[in-house]
DNA sequence: TGGCGTTATATCCTTAAGAATATAAATCCA
DNA sequence: TGGATTTATATTCTTAAGGATATAACGCCA
């Protein structure tokens, strides 16, 4: 299994230290990965109840957000995204309990990550090659 | 800036719960990214005291390691890697002070990130379609 | 001087990721 | 019944990353 934390600006939830922000990425043995993209669509499909919805949220074609909803599913023993078609809004998508929990462990592990690694990232930040 | 904590099977200095092993990844704002990959060749580096030698160690063409260490010497403000063409073997190239102390903040950053998120990486292990 | 091994690049090729597009399939509602 | 909207999936195209290859440049040494 692999984790990125990962430092930059972007809309996530987030905390800052100077001009750095921390966002955490879990690769798996696989290939599959588990990063602040999906934790970030997963998020706007709970606002939206729509994949196609928090796929235009994020400027991100269907065909991807569909890949990455597929992709959070057959990762996990529980499913993390319900979804239905046709019906009067013509289908949907819910996040189910075990995806809640997921999007939870996901904001703790940047807590965690953001204070260990405090000095570190200052020390990289006043080391690395500014602009 | 973006760090990844990567938890895989890799020949690397990391310590291991349950089957699960973790590294650590960092991203920069713009896109140069600081990883196990470019971690691992500098030590070869340090180890063959050449570019080439630690690529052909890693199963890596001479190009990308050397792409490897270019982007290393250049996104931070002190050199990584000093290399040296012709002479006696041909030339060579030797990790700096600043790098040897880089190497040294990713191997901590390393522990860190491991026992932060030692129950995390249960729990994702716990919770993950095994197979 | 010429050979050797390495650094330092450029060029071309292959491959994988994602975008764009198209099309079923499902289900409600007018 | 047909339209509307979304899920689900296939197909094609574009682009970016890395591999393969070639070639200078460099400086020791025989």
């Amino acid at each position: 299994m692999v984790c990125h934390f990962t430092n930059a600006v972007m809309p996530m939830s987030s905390s800052s230290k100077g001009d750095l922000r921390t966002f955490v990425r879990i690769d798996f043995p696989d290939k599959e990965r588990l990063g602040p993209g999906k934790m970030q669509l997963l998020e706007h499909i709970r606002a939206t109840g729509s994949i196609s919805a928090a796929g235009r949220a994020m400027d991100m074609s269907y065909r991807r957000a569909w890949l990455l909803v597929s992709a959070l599913n057959t990762m996990f023993a529980t499913q993390v995204v319900d979804s239905q078609r046709g019906g009067k809004q013509g289908g949907g998508a819910v996040v189910t309990e075990f995806g809640e929990e997921l999007l939870r462990r996901y904001h703790a592990m940047q807590q965690r990550v953001d204070t260990a690694l405090t000095s570190d990232f200052e020390w990289l930040n006043s080391n690395r090659r500014h602009s």
